[in-house]
DNA sequence: TTGGGTGCAAATTGTTTGCAATTGT
DNA sequence: ACAATTGCAAACAATTTGCACCCAA
């Protein structure tokens, strides 16, 4: 039973990025640090409070996921497919495998590709503000 | 001026990919290939094409979009913003790099960063299909 | 108490689709 | 001639927003 990080959410999380301690706003942070599911669209998070009871709107959740967004508190990907799929803020950044097959999102670190993105980057001139990174995969056959 | 391809927009490109050659195929084809700016979202397609005198349906243009993906024609990515871009194929794969003080795409390859992510894949067990790398960046102050 | 937060429904945005008319081959 | 293609408007999907009510501080 993966545990999201070392601490459980809490209200603090809420208070230091000067949001009020709200339920649904609770309700959903604590979602995203316990689901098995790390990465979860909007509609997901929806569907996964109507199961446990909890009586959010849509429109809230897309609400409080773009203010964890603003807060940092969560990570917005744009992977293939429409939605985007939210995930809680670690540490340090990582890049993400989706395989095609089963839709499993890893997560992967690979501190040679940022520094070859940096240096890329510096040779034209810029400096990296964000990047995305996402690898489309398929098992391997054996 | 810059040009997109060693040579113009030929309708063997459309008849080879199984596609009657219409008007707006050929009017977007051609634009694809010869705007200034190589990375065009549909309504931008749409709105060019509307200066040049052509009357084409938005609606066409993102079928005829849609074909020339599924064709290999273009390239279509996904770029923070909501609005797909596309950009005509090329030969080799490359990535991206937006500036986000102007806008602007810059093409970019690393055979280095593609090995690496290749090498990364295979050690959790899958095979690349495809991969998107942005890098979202601001230029160098000095 | 009171300004931020929420639910609900309506509005937006980007893109797709049904269908009748039109056009390549 | 006939199937493929287009235009138009309506349909969709994801996300946002207006507003009256509600609740945490």
């Amino acid at each position: 039973m993966p545990q999201r990080s070392d601490r459980p959410a809490e209200s603090q999380d809420l208070r230091k990025a000067g949001l009020k301690v709200t339920h649904p706003r609770m309700r959903i942070l604590d979602l995203l640090g316990t689901t098995e599911k790390k990465h979860l669209t909007a509609e997901e998070v929806y569907r996964e409070l109507l199961d446990q009871g909890d009586d959010i709107a849509l429109a809230t959740v897309y609400r409080v996921l773009n203010q964890f967004e603003s807060a940092g508190i969560v990570c917005r990907h744009h992977f293939e497919g429409g939605q985007s799929v939210y995930e809680l803020a670690q540490e340090g950044h990582h890049d993400h495998m989706v395989c095609m097959e089963t839709g499993k999102v890893i997560e992967f670190e690979s501190p040679e590709i940022e520094q070859l993105q940096e240096q890329i980057a510096a040779e034209h001139g810029y400096e990296i503000a964000d990047h995305s990174l996402v690898l489309y995969v398929r098992p391997l056959k054996r």
